[in-house]
Parts: C-alpha cells; sequence; structure tokens
DNA sequence: GAGTGGTCTAGACCACGCA
DNA sequence: GCGTGGTCTAGACCACTCC
C-alpha cells in the first residue's frame, strides 16, 4: 500500500450557521482544523474532494476552496493537482499570527507584567522620522519598558510611536501590552515588518535581564503598520534567549 | 485634506496576456505590485475600487479581488471595507517567502559556497525520529556543511533526511543548496516550521565561523514537509549575526 | 479516461464607514 | 444614503496526475 489511506472527514460538518456573522469558510475552516488536531484526520490522510465536500454541505465549491485554502496557509494541509488534498504530518504547532510579546505570553500560560522604565516624550532624530515615515523634528513619544514572564524577566523593550500617540498614559503600560492600548483608542495592527537577530549583552542589559554580561541576546526591530497603512510603532527589542524564541510557519506559493 | 488623494492606476494595465499559462489574477497583481516599488502607486494613496478596475480591464471581480488579496497578504495593501484600499506606507522590504540560506545569498548578491564537513548514514535515534515522524532505528542520512557568503564563514547547517534520500551525492552539495537537490528529484518543500532563537557559540564553534569563543550566534531549527506533507528534512542551523538576520512579514487576517 | 485541484465568470446580497 | 470591501452562489473550462 503505497498510497495513503482515503480518509473522509465524516457526519458532524453539518452543523453550519448560516444566518450567523462567522462566515461559512471560516466556521468549515475551523471543523476540519479541530479535526485534524484531535486526530480524527490522521496525518497524511486525504480528504474529501472540494466538490463533494461541497455538496454534502450544501456549499458552492469556492467556498470550500477558502476553507481549505486557510488551512493550506497555515501549514497544516497540503494540495496537488491531479491528486487531491492531505494532511501534513508530523505535530503541528500554533499558527503564526501577528501578536504581542504580552500576548504570547500569557497565550502560553505565563503571567506578563511590566515596569516602565522610561517614557519620554521627544522630537524624531533622522533614524526615528525615517523608521515611522514622518517629518525629521516631529513629535515622537519613546517608552522604554522591562517585561517580565512570572516574575522573572524576558525582554527589554524600546519602542517610538508618532505625534498622535505622545499622550498615551504611562501607567496604562504597566498593566497592558501596547497593542493592547492601541487597540483600545481604535488602532489596530495590521501589517508588521520584523528583523530578527542576535548579539551579545552589555552591562546595563545583563543587569536587567539577570544574565552574564556578554551572554547572547535575541533581538527583533519591528515596524508596525494600522489599517490605513500608517507605520504606528518602530521599536527594537532584545529577549532572553533561554525564556523566549520565534517560530515561524512558512508555506510555498 | 485630512483624506488621502485618491490616485488611480493609470493605464498600462490593459496589456494582459489572456491565452497565456500565467494566471490573470497573478498579473495584475505583478502590475500593481511593480507600479508600487516604482512609485506610481504612492505610499497612502487608494486603490480604484475592485470593480471599476475590473470593469475597465474586462476581468471579472472576484479576479481583481484575488490579485489585490495577493498583495495584502504580502503586506503591501491594506484594506478597509467601506473605505478602500491603501498602499502601506513605508520602504517595502523584500517578502517572506521559503527559502533557503543557499538561495537568500544569492538573491543579496553574494556568491555562496560550501564545505561539507561532515556526511553519515545512520539510523534514527528518538530525537530525530521524532522530527522527521519516521520510526527509532530507520535509516537517515545526517549532513553537516559550512556556510560561505563571499568566501567568509556564515552558517553551520546541519540537517537530518529519512530513508528516501540517504544516497544523495555529497559532491552535489559543495556547488548546490540542499533545497535545490531535493528539487533535481522531484521534491519540492511546501512546508517548513521553523524556530528562531540565540545563544553562545563553543569552541568548535568559534573556529569555523571565525568569531570569539563566547559570542552570541543566531539559531534555527526547521522542519521542512513535502507535497504530500511528509517530512522530508529536520536541521539546527547556527549563523553569525553579524552577516545574517531573518526577516519577517506578519499580516493580521 | 477519470478524477483532482487551478482558474475564471457574472451575477447576488450583506456589513461597515463615512458624510 | 452611498460606496466600499466581505461573502456566497452555480456554473464553466483547463491542467495535471494517475491508472
Amino acid at each position: 500500500m503505497s498510497q495513503e489511506e482515503v480518509i473522509l472527514p465524516l457526519g458532524d460538518f453539518a452543523d453550519l450557521d448560516r444566518g450567523g456573522p462567522i462566515p461559512l469558510y471560516f466556521q468549515l475552516a475551523q471543523k476540519i482544523e479541530s479535526a485534524i488536531k484531535d486526530g480524527r484526520l490522521a496525518p497524511g490522510s486525504r480528504l474529501e474532494n472540494e466538490i463533494a465536500l461541497g455538496n454534502r454541505l450544501s456549499l458552492s465549491r469556492p467556498t470550500v476552496r477558502r476553507a481549505i485554502q486557510e488551512l493550506v496557509d497555515k501549514g497544516l494541509l497540503v494540495r496537488r493537482r491531479g491528486v487531491g488534498t492531505q494532511v501534513v504530518h508530523g505535530q503541528i504547532h500554533r499558527k503564526v499570527e501577528l501578536t504581542s510579546l504580552h500576548e504570547d505570553l500569557s497565550n502560553g500560560g505565563k503571567a506578563p507584567s511590566t515596569k516602565v522604565l522610561e517614557i519620554k516624550r521627544s522630537n524624531a532624530d533622522q533614524k526615528i522620522a525615517g523608521h515611522l515615515n514622518v517629518k525629521v523634528g516631529s513629535p515622537v513619544l519613546m517608552i522604554k519598558r522591562l517585561r517580565f514572564a512570572d516574575n522573572v524577566p524576558v525582554a527589554i523593550l524600546e519602542n517610538w510611536l508618532p505625534e498622535d500617540f505622545v499622550d498615551l498614559a504611562d501607567e496604562n503600560l504597566a498593566s497592558h501590552g501596547l497593542y493592547q492600548l492601541l487597540k483600545a483608542r481604535g488602532v489596530s495592527i495590521k501589517v508588521a515588518q520584523q528583523n530578527i537577530g542576535a548579539r551579545k549583552s552589555n552591562t546595563a542589559e545583563s543587569e536587567m535581564l539577570n544574565v552574564e554580561k556578554g551572554s547572547a541576546l535575541l533581538t527583533m526591530e519591528r515596524t508596525a503598520f494600522d489599517a490605513t497603512g500608517k507605520a504606528v510603532e518602530w521599536g527594537h527589542h532584545c529577549y532572553r534567549p533561554d525564556l523566549y524564541s520565534f517560530e515561524v510557519t512558512l508555506v510555498e506559493k
């Protein structure tokens, strides 16, 4: 048996909420995803084809396709023309998302907390102005924070925000993530460009992160853009690599 | 003028190759992308709406939507219901792709070369078997390479491949990337899960990478899957952080 | 040749943001 | 109220893979 056996996702895909606010393709994608995660769809098994699945659920083919495409984009499924759709082998990691460190830690079962080290209103120098796409000299807010997970220092976060946010209240920063605060002001991050690297820690960093001087740090630089495409945040962070790493899932298009 | 001006992508979008093998949505996406990159579509400017664009090019709306969605996924455009589609501010980095280090260096204008340090056929221990999703004791191939860019050592690469590839010829590895060799055998990587971290270098690594002992290294662990969802490669790499870093673009869905 | 996913059309209705 | 993107339908033809 060189061919993987064909397993059909049976039964309970029929209960779709057609009137509700949740898109049908999304509901279907969730159902298939949970079937994969709890083993009802085994790694390597083939899915029912798009048309049959659509007929069975009374969905049009584009809707079924879109549901499947979501999972292909997440790296859970693989499709081949003329062959079919299969579940990817190997245990599935959590998907890549645009999250802040604050959320990452919460989701990981750690209790995040934050100490605001510095918060300063100033004017953009050339570097900051370039990253935020604002004029040199325009007002910006600099925030420097130390992030803890279960009371252990994990990361030093330095962020700059443009003019619109220079009045961000520092007391909120201690209890909420930066992205949470921005969201509360109606700003949601849509796109972020990150660059991940490494370097040695200096004296100050070593003390703050409670590591030896000269130990390796994981670093990240990021520019984040809102729904209008404007840069709303630029920052560089450094992390204790024994406590934090970046997970990425890549999908060939 | 609080509102960004509306700029329409003019003229030269009309020359679509309808009979050819390149999908229409892809051709349109490329045209829009190049218009963004060379400045004909300014950052922050609004695109023509989907329907008008479709009419003008004699394309159906789903086709136009798909072209735009490609660019949204790449982080070049941002869409808002009820408002429109806008170009993201800020200079555009290259998109994230599933590439090997070999290609990365080539694309970056560096000349990649490789020294094969070790190549060994053995049997999977528990760790390797787990990563590759094969039985403990099944044949695997271990490859250890040193990768140079312009004759400067950049990375140490250690990879394990399952049974099907234990006969990979080592002479090819010196001149080609691993993914190139796999592709030549009809295996294309579709999904990869990576974990990026940092740590200090040990003595052997320091000598090979020509850095001080105990300096910071950027590390990456990866499992790669082919079109059938099978794991075809697991490896851990370490990079000189002054010569290499990871770029990632994240898009909120 | 049969079966699969890949692309494309031409409509429809809805939800949201804004004036 | 109007214009936008978001979702959905019901078809069609094609390209590729496998037998």
